[in-house]
DNA sequence: AAGATTGCCAACCGCGGCGTC
DNA sequence: CGACGCCGCGGTTGGCAATCT
């Protein structure tokens, strides 16, 4: 049996709003809040609307000191990096954006921000697009003869990494980091991987289970040998090329800093950048550095 | 000039999380 | 401790406007 409906389909009104809903639905509002129950909002406002409807519109559109409009390059720069960081949360994104919507945000960047950063224009035809971007990444492989990389798979890593840095697993002071680099093989593949050193047998344990369920899918190709009285970890998978280095590294060290500063500390515990770390004087390598 | 295509964004939908009973 | 109901999130859709062919 499936989910119970949160409201009466046929009795409700669905589109657009009109601006004599929006003003019963902002005056109840402001008049009597949503009294903690939006399910139970629309009929004591007299609207014909489902309670999350009435929810997305306050949220969205209603709601005092929401800013409409071109985001600026400094939100710009704040998407970027957040997106890199912690991949599609809008929600958080949004919080650290005052003014602006999750949905407003998610809009943003799939319909501009996307685009911006792969080098082409809005409002341009699919053909003059796609030749575009092809020009673009050519240009790019002329000049720094290194592939382009692919964003989601950096997305799954500082995802890992983030919740990594802020998990009771990582008690000690700690070292990581992470690698990205074109596979010698396959051109137009990436390797990416990373490596910790562990002295505890125990601890290493706990992180490779922790590894093993976080879903992030980096625990492909997982290695763990022996090394002295501890052991050493690595992991990695390969990922087909969508973005090149240089993008990638405007956008992780763009304004980045970590958000996990503990509550009785003024200063971040731990932060990352994308460095670059020439291989026998030819192709740089993308390493990000992450120290907590 | 008109039909086709693309861009944009408000709104919808389904699902997972969480609190309550 | 499981069922239930609500909330909030992220992905998707629909429709209008702009642009292209």
């Amino acid at each position: 049996m499936g989910r119970a409906p949160c409201c009466d389909k046929a009795n409700v009104k669905k589109g657009p709003w009109s601006p004599e809903e929006d003003a019963k639905l902002k005056d109840f509002i402001e008049k009597y809040g949503t009294g903690g129950n939006w399910i139970a909002l629309p009929q004591k406002a007299g609207l014909k609307r489902c309670g999350k409807s009435c929810r997305l519109r306050w949220l969205n559109y209603l709601r005092p000191n929401i800013k409409h409009g071109e985001f600026t390059e400094e939100e710009d720069r704040a998407i970027c990096s957040l997106y890199a960081t912690i991949g599609s949360r809008w929600s958080i994104i949004a919080s650290q954006l005052p003014g602006r919507t999750d949905n407003d945000i998610k809009n943003y960047w799939n319909t501009k921000l996307k685009k911006k950063l792969l080098g082409s224009t809005p409002n341009l035809n699919k053909r003059n697009h796609n030749q575009q971007q092809l020009q673009y990444h050519q240009l790019h492989q002329q000049q720094l003869h290194f592939p382009p990389l692919q964003l989601p798979q950096l997305s799954r890593a500082f995802d890992q990494f983030n919740s990594l840095a802020t998990s009771t697993l990582l008690q000690s002071p700690s070292y990581f980091h992470y690698e990205a680099k074109p596979s010698l093989e396959d051109g137009n593949m990436i390797m990416f991987g990373s490596e910790k050193s562990c002295t505890s047998s125990d601890n290493m344990a706990s992180l490779e289970s922790y590894l093993y369920n976080s879903g992030t899918g980096l625990t492909q190709n997982l290695n763990i040998v022996k090394e002295g009285g501890g052991y050493g970890m690595s992991w990695g998978d390969q990922a087909p090329l969508e973005y090149n280095y240089e993008e990638i590294k405007q956008l992780v060290n763009c304004n980045y800093t970590m958000c996990n500063t503990p509550s009785n500390s003024a200063t971040p515990t731990s932060s990352c950048i994308i460095q670059d770390d020439p291989v026998d004087g030819l192709k740089p390598q993308g390493k990000l550095m992450y120290q907590f």
